[in-house]
DNA sequence: AGTGTCTTTGCACACGTATGCAAAGCAAGA
DNA sequence: TCTTGCTTTGCATACGTGTGCAAAGACACT
């Protein structure tokens, strides 16, 4: 039951070939006649022979490996977007590695370092930020970098978000359009580019039509943090629409208000932004603007690798647009616009 | 910027030993003074200096990554478990290598033979069912293999699962308790051992308690099947409980009842399995079975360490109770009982 | 047949580390 | 001082593959 593994040696002279040939057999691209390729091909499949990957990836440098960072698992999207990079990866012949952090980013560090020891042939960091000095480490160690669902004022790496100050500022022209006067916002962390360009685009889209925002809390992503904000925003300015950082925050603040007197949509609307599966579930019907999720992964990928076939290549920005699907939480007629 | 990664043999140079006594600072468990460690450590600190996994493991033979394969990344429970996993097996110096697949467990074997080309230390299937020839296929590898919430009546592998028969029995007696009479359950995908195991204790309960199982539907663990299910259920046999196989379903049957007249808990009590974190939101406030999601992953992560350390060590079934708890949707009074 | 060009093949080495083996160092005891 | 036993070190090799280089082969054209 202890079977030595097969070896491109072992093939080699079965097939009565050298080992080279063999491993061209394997290699894409390389040079070798159709003939060698049948052969070769027959005995491998009968000795049951797969290539060693880390022998492969020890001499080439080249790993067939991503380094997927992320926090955040709770919040649906991610273990979806996970999902989905896992599957464009595989396709083209890559696998995924998963490091988890937590949500602020301690730890990002080790796990970096860990990356770099696994030879991953390219990071992909998603809903987590990188410091300058692991930005430049990844640099100097030549490894293509795509962040996920975060921006960073770093030119150097690649980034691909959805397009959240257009988002966000959509958000307020739909609640401005349906007749909300009162508006507040439970933001997305701040210290994020998500959750900042989310709540400036917002802010920008209410003084464009001359209204104030009445209340702004910093939700950190975190459902009690947000529940509770939500309640003292409430409490405190009486508005007739919330905008919500992300849908996650949103089934909280969509809970927390069922415990009131206050009832969605017709006193207050509320707006998410994701449209994670749940958000179409009944249970919350939730308003909100779509992260092409598909769409996001598929660029993704795409960058990762060009950037790993080409080390030139130029780091990119790549803005997707969502649009917002109205549902019960806040239609599009406005509910009964400012009632108190 | 296109620094050469530092290899051992850089830091033996600059240190004055050989590339041996460096791998061996490195390597727990060598011969080595304490004079050369400090020395060593001193230098490789310096440099930066990192073994590569990749080379390690080729002569090793471990690679310190453990395969993991998960269906249902929709359902919470996974991605929860993905992440308990990943944290336990860091700390233990493991890293996971994720791989997906569809529920059914098509393209496992494919999933498998991509985990051996690297040299997997171990794989942990959740949620997903091996064939006899991919067991065997793992067992000639000589790579440990634990099912995480599946069993198997091949007894030649490890698994860890909750107390299934015994859950779905408790709940039959917690329904009988609560009064209920006309007691309906919308499976797990009874081609699963949890979901066949549940069904099976829950029956077992009802009949020692003298009730009929007044219809049982197949969910398949899919929302929308199992919405179609419950519904089904209520027009033909007006029941005044469902157990549903697990929370994800369970979710899916409360947003169906909420369009039809029927209110849970008065007409129904719904109870599910898992206890997922939503599970606890007052949106569903649902009464489940709690599956220990935290001490099966400790099971897990230890049986699989102790395999990948000693071979010999045999196969083990873990069972892991769990308990009842109680909310709003099917509280222990029972609400009003059969009112139909 | 001879020349030139292009394709195919094998040889040999490199990738970065772990480890068996023997040599060397060291301490203790007689 | 010599032996004995133990610890520490370096040497050499192995792990399984990719790839530069030169040799060999295939083929067409003069």
């Amino acid at each position: 039951m202890n079977e030595r593994r097969v070896t491109s040696q072992d093939v080699a002279t079965a097939a009565g070939v050298s080992q080279s040939a063999v491993s061209r057999v394997f290699t894409p691209g390389a040079s070798v006649s159709a003939a060698t390729v049948a052969k070769v091909r027959a005995v491998a499949d009968r000795l049951g022979y797969r290539p060693n990957v880390l022998a492969r990836g020890l001499v080439s440098g080249r790993s067939r490996l991503i380094g997927v960072v992320v926090a955040y698992l709770e919040n649906q999207f991610y273990p979806d977007a996970v999902e989905r990079l896992s599957r464009a990866l595989q396709a083209e012949g890559y696998r995924i590695i998963i490091f988890t952090v937590m949500g602020r980013g301690e730890g990002v560090g080790e796990v970096i370092e860990a990356l770099l020891d696994y030879q991953v042939d390219g990071i992909i960091a998603a809903s987590v930020g990188l410091s300058d000095t692991l930005t430049r480490r990844c640099a100097d160690a030549g490894i293509p970098v795509v962040l996920f669902n975060r921006g960073q004022i770093d030119q150097r790496l690649s980034q691909v978000t959805s397009a959240n100050r257009q988002g966000g500022q959509d958000v307020a022209d739909f609640l401005v359009g349906g007749g909300r006067k009162r508006i507040a916002h439970v933001s997305g962390w701040l210290g994020s580019s998500t959750g900042f360009d989310r709540a400036e685009g917002f802010a920008d889209g209410l003084s464009k039509a001359g209204l104030p925002l009445m209340k702004q809390i910093d939700g950190k992503y975190q459902r009690d943090v947000a529940a509770a904000a939500a309640l003292e925003i409430v409490e405190e300015v009486r508005p007739d629409a919330i905008f919500v950082g992300n849908d996650h925050m949103a089934f909280a603040v969509l809970d927390a208000l069922r415990g009131t007197g206050v009832s969605v949509p017709d006193d207050i609307a509320i707006v998410g932004y994701d449209d994670v599966t749940m958000a179409s579930w009944p249970s919350f019907d939730l308003t909100t603007v779509r992260q092409p999720s598909g769409r996001m992964v598929a660029s993704t990928v795409e960058m990762l690798i060009r950037q790993i076939d080409d080390h030139a290549q130029p780091a990119k920005k790549v803005e997707i647009a969502g649009e917002i699907v109205v549902r019960g939480s806040a239609p599009a007629g406005g509910g009964d616009g400012a009632r108190v």
